[in-house]
DNA sequence: GAAAATCCGGAACACGTTTTCCTGCACGAA
DNA sequence: TTCGTGCAGGAAAACGTGTTCCGGATTTTC
């Protein structure tokens, strides 16, 4: 007994050849309704699945595209994946993930084992926004988060300067006249981007140089501390993530300054256990990388099936307003 | 010009037949080493990569197993997706995501996308330690982190008993000797097991009933202020999640009260984002899901191979101390 | 020097599907 | 009656690899 049944069985059932039955299960060729009929009800009876290595094989098509993520733990990764994966599916498309864990020997290992698979399409991201080096394969391959180095690779990104921007404009629109930023490591390419568009954004409103630090809770504690010192008329802080936000709304509530009455405070990432859990809720930038992941997907879909778009896309981010600019 | 080469192509360079060529790049048959060494030449010039779909239809093997989650985005479901994944790719198995969201036709889906790519075998995870029903394939499954409601098939899941021990016997050996449980709604088989493991381990130490509530900071912190009403001489709080242990920190450190000094805290998770940014860091179990992720993968190369363990097996977890027990 | 053992490599087939081409056959029109 | 037309379904090849079997060539043995 072989554990699945071939389309011959199938075809052997309904007393047809196989050609026969499989025009019948595709709805091609010319067969009469009735023959079509009987075979489906044998496929149906033998409780037959086709078996899509054969189809691979004669289709010239895997129906599978390789994820390469540099750190899938990483919760920028993980909402992409989801998004693409989605895309994907929709489609009959299978993906394989590869989590080469920043080493560029695994990643390497990865590359031959998905070219060995024939794979139709392969997504590359990665954790940071810094561009990286493109991969050398012969497939169509899309870049989503972390860019390719090469502007004519296609690469879908986060539109980092468009999201400080509506959040400035969301402060001043309501009246903060001396704004701080507070971030991450200069060293970070999505620290130094959100930075200068802060700057650019709140013009003379801006309460000093954006400040740079860790991507920490304690290391927003410290800022207040600091920003207070130095600005003590701010009455705005747009933070570069949601932790260092939250660790900000944490040392003015220490303080006893409100927020947001005395100062307002943003975060960015609408990283939910974080915006949500603080003290007030943040107001934050969300990524839609989701969203990101989707579109990618679409795009390498579309690249599989001989369209030529290249070069970077940029895709709006979204401002969720909360209690920390917004009050009660 | 075709994009990949074949193996006959390797075999026309090397001038032999495509049965020869296959025999020397897969150091199989009798062959002189000269003509192996002819061949390999041939298939490093031409940059041949042999088609894994044509293996696998030779085969039988598909060298890939899906891997089933009802939630990819839980934090829970990572972990083992990460440790999973690496096992199998150490074994040049490629991993097939599919993320059901919970809805049961989505599940089907892939169910059967799944079989149609004749995976070698199927992991099934989800978010919470609750059994689930089994699938019905053709194919060898290991359930990860929910475990099936069948016995026979093989799960692996966390021995929260055994944590919740661990974590109850470190509070006795420091002395504490009034130990409340606050943990998430008693609906969750997680809670309820760990609850009922700490009361078993506390014995005459436990103080109270335990605290059932919902997963959150928020709930942290309210069940300080039912605890200090209704049980003054706590002197130790065990929590059934990271999350409920930071709000319990956060909400005693603004009532004055000192952690650990006053009343010792303990979480469950080890996540970090959690458990070190908590002030003071928390004393907490690791589930090592990353770890239960390899072994689930092991179990099912292991199925794979013919061998027919099976039942559930429960994987130790690793108590990790901080300053929230044992102080600075 | 002939028979036997050994070594090397090729022909053919299997895996499961799709697709192209081709052959009957029925039917209508001249 | 004969020819063309169109439809229904079958035979065979293709996709790319692995494997089994077999025959020729070389070496060994008596």
């Amino acid at each position: 007994m072989r554990s699945q049944p071939r389309i011959t069985d199938v075809a052997a059932l309904a007393g047809v050849a196989t050609s026969t039955a499989s025009k019948a299960l595709n709805d091609t060729g010319q067969l009469r309704e009735e023959t079509r009929e009987r075979v489906r009800r044998a496929a149906e009876q033998l409780g037959f699945t086709p078996d899509s290595r054969g189809r691979a094989l004669s289709s010239g098509r895997s129906f599978t595209v390789g994820l390469i993520t540099t750190d899938s733990s990483g919760r920028f990764s993980i909402p992409i994946m989801l998004g693409a994966e989605d895309a994907l599916s929709a489609g009959e498309m299978a993906l394989v993930l590869c989590d080469t864990r920043d080493d560029p020997l695994r990643e390497q290992h990865y590359l031959k084992s998905l070219v060995s698979r024939r794979v139709d399409g392969i997504i590359v991201t990665g954790r940071r926004t810094e561009p990286r080096a493109p991969i050398d394969v012969p497939i169509p391959v899309v870049y989503a988060f972390s860019p390719s180095t090469d502007p004519d690779d296609t690469s879908v990104i986060v539109d980092d300067h468009g999201g400080c921007g509506s959040t400035v404009r969301h402060l001043l629109s309501l009246g903060r006249q001396r704004i701080a930023h507070v971030t991450g490591p200069d060293s970070h390419h999505s620290a130094r981007v959100r930075a200068a568009a802060t700057v650019e954004a709140a013009g003379d409103a801006l309460a000093g140089e954006p400040l740079h630090g860790e991507w920490s809770e304690r290391w927003g504690r410290h800022a207040v501390d600091v920003l207070l010192r130095t600005q003590p008329s701010v009455d705005a802080i747009s933070c570069g993530s949601d932790q260092i936000a939250r660790g900000v709304c944490d040392r003015l509530r220490e303080l006893g300054r409100s927020v947001p009455d005395d100062i307002a405070v943003s975060g960015y990432d609408n990283w939910s256990v974080m915006a949500l859990a603080s003290r007030p809720p943040l107001t934050t930038v969300d990524m839609q990388l989701e969203e990101l992941g989707r579109r990618t997907a679409n795009l390498l879909l579309d690249a599989i099936a001989g369209s030529t778009h290249s070069g970077p896309l940029e895709l709006p981010t979204r401002l969720i307003t909360r209690e920390s600019t917004l009050g009660t």
